[in-house]
DNA sequence: TTTATCCTGTCAATTCATTGACAAACTTTT
DNA sequence: AAAAGTTTGTCAATGAATTGACAGGATAAA
């Protein structure tokens, strides 16, 4: 069906198109050109015809998209139709933020356990899911079919953590620790680095001000 | 002295080289060469060379760059040379795990003011800093010289929110809500929209099962 | 000092991504 | 039923980003 490698350019806006697409929807809307798509999103209509031709013709000539198809169809092309255990590793305020984080459950990430190394903070609840010492870690990926873990621990000892979970069988990594993971081929890292995403903020406010000669 | 524009490609990898000359200079390491560099971080000695000369010549042929002074310059380049102030507004766990996260300080972002709608979080304390119910919000912003505002608040109202705080006078965004802002020429937006990043990794998981004929 | 080696800055070549243009196919109107 | 109007899928053209190659300047070794 997919033969060829998508390039994660295209990847990395179908989680946009898919918010506006169920925004579309729930509003009623039943079909909608790449021409109105492209007024709403401040995207070319070209570009939006391009990327979802990369999987195959989901309109039709005369007519534009099917709003609720169409929304169906990238819902299936990131994954969304299936379930995807997760744990969070790390219980401070990061970790806590994200189990909490219902959101995810509605699309079908589901919230199976989370770990510290703190003491303090085994038994404490978050959403229902007692917080468990890391030495339970191994044996708990190995147990529960985990396929996402979520590093939410300073990167001391992230890069150790990673390997364990890859040892046990753990596919995907969502790492917020502030150091770069090396895991084997197959293992897909996703990083959200907090600061470097403040530090673009920052020198594009620094840039906007040396331009407008306020620095 | 900068004259061009520097594209977003190259910015965005500025905090990694960031990264990883802080680390070299905390290890001692006094030189270095875009080839060694290049084996570290994984990326091409070509694609160093020419990002570094977007800002001038930073090296010296036959000795490579200094450590120190390179991060310096980057640090310069990215306005980490300069203070900061920010606001969090929505004082859930994540507005108050950015709050408490005391590195952004140390790159010079002053955290000064937390606001949350929900009555009963006013007056809580969030690392010294206490809980202002959002009435307080404009007149804030007006008299304390916030630079940067974090939108931890449900994509509901971020919009309406966004708009008051261009309106007196916020420059930059960092935008958690899941929803794209409007904001005027000249505002800064810098969204963090986890869900996006969650569905990559999803989508990531989905390609490689396939390839494997694991679905 | 001289020679060999190293390594940047930059230009050119290549690869990748985006945009523009239009034939073909469908929908709507007359 | 025919004509007019839409809008996709795709190809070609353009633009942007990455990689490769190397002259020339600096360092290190002999």
């Amino acid at each position: 069906m997919e033969e060829k490698e998508i390039s994660q350019a295209v990847i990395g806006r179908l989680p946009r198109y898919f918010r506006y697409l169920g925004e579309l929807r729930d509003e009623g809307v039943e079909r909608i050109s790449s021409q109105e798509l492209s007024e709403l999103m401040k995207v070319t209509a070209s570009q939006i015809r391009q990327d979802f031709n990369n999987f195959g013709g989901f309109g039709q000539q005369g007519y534009g998209y099917n709003v609720e198809y169409l929304y169906n169809e990238i819902g299936k092309i990131l994954g969304l139709d299936r379930k995807h255990n997760f744990i969070i590793i790390g219980a401070g305020n990061l970790g806590q933020a994200l189990g909490n984080y219902t959101n995810f459950e509605r699309r079908g990430f589901l919230f199976k356990g989370i770990f510290d190394m703190d003491p303090k903070l085994a038994g404490k609840e978050v959403r229902g899911v007692r917080v468990m010492p890391m030495e339970k870690l191994e044996e708990f990926v190995r147990d529960n079919d985990v396929d996402i873990a979520v590093l939410t621990i300073p990167k001391t000892g992230a890069v150790e953590v990673a390997e364990k979970l890859v040892k046990n069988g753990v596919r995907a990594i969502w790492n917020f620790a502030h150091v770069d993971l090396n895991v084997p081929e197959g293992v897909m890292v996703e990083n959200v680095h907090l600061s470097d995403s403040l530090m673009k903020l920052s020198y594009n406010i620094s840039r906007y001000m040396k331009e407008r000669g306020e620095i």
